[in-house]
DNA sequence: GCACATTTGACAATTAAATTGTCAATAGTA
DNA sequence: TACTATTGACAATTTAATTGTCAAATGTGC
């Protein structure tokens, strides 16, 4: 890694940081019955969204049928709810329901512990720095791959 | 996602980007008939490193009977090659032979063509504050979870 | 309105990555 | 030397996700 360029070198440390915070991840989620998958639409979905699972399909980039699944079983719960949609009569907007938001923001005060860790002594320039750049680069990955929509930062 | 801290931002940018990546990476590795696994194998290998079974998977932080099987195909492959051990006579190193370096390099050309549009409009400041700052909290992370040896960058 | 291509949800089969479990052989170690 | 731990091989299982298919319903062009 010493010969390798700093671009390289993020790109290799997404990668590898993506795996270790999965992992911790993981155990939480786990703990709470939920999957990252789980995790996933409950985000896309707070606190106040309501999406047709078509609509999260795009956004999570994942297959229209794989969330159908998920979003089925996170009904089946008690997590989320079905609203009728007023521009596809078919396909009804998927929101959280009280429990559901609840469950979220519990996991989301879980998470703030182990980020607050991670960015103990990180000073908020570098930060914002770091969000920027990745931001910058999150949005020329999507112009290389698929376009698809993209929730506002 | 407003809302957000930078720092929530920075874990949440970490996520989306891995996912969108991997899915242009799974592209030209294919072509070439490799899957991440095997990116990842030949990666910790090059371009002289000699490691053994366990020792790859502690740093790929996966388990040893899939790094084996990873490893196993691509020895059949004539990617890999094993050596004699002096540490542990039962367990052979594991290092790339000419036909795998000259495979990984292909495989890094590609990989650098997407890495420079990636970051083209991005001052090389931002690029080394953004790569000091997951070194960072790379680290933070593994210390939060499991502990493993870690490659020098 | 009416015919038609598209979208959607449900279901099934399949793929791929990875884990877990087991076992015999062998290696390091007390 | 005896004993515990490590290793490679093999198998079964788990899990996330894709792909394919289909009928019903929907939106759209005319």
């Amino acid at each position: 890694m010493a010969s390798e360029s700093p671009q390289y070198q993020v790109v290799w440390l997404v990668r590898r940081l993506f795996r270790s915070m999965a992992q911790i991840a993981d155990g939480y989620l786990a703990a709470h019955g939920l999957s990252a998958a789980d995790r996933a639409v409950l985000e896309f979905l707070y606190p106040e969204e309501a999406l047709s699972v078509p609509e999260i399909a795009s956004r999570y980039q994942v297959s229209r049928q794989h969330v159908q699944v998920t979003v089925n079983a996170l009904l089946d719960d008690g997590f989320l709810e079905a609203r009728p949609n007023p521009r596809h009569k078919r396909s009804p907007l998927i929101a959280l329901t009280y429990v559901g938001r609840e469950l979220f923001r519990k996991i989301r005060v879980i998470e703030s512990d182990y980020v607050d860790a991670l960015f103990i002594d990180i000073p908020a320039d570098d930060v914002e720095c770091t969000r920027q750049t990745l931001e910058a680069i999150y949005f020329h990955n999507l112009n290389q791959g698929e376009t698809h929509e993209i929730p506002e930062t």
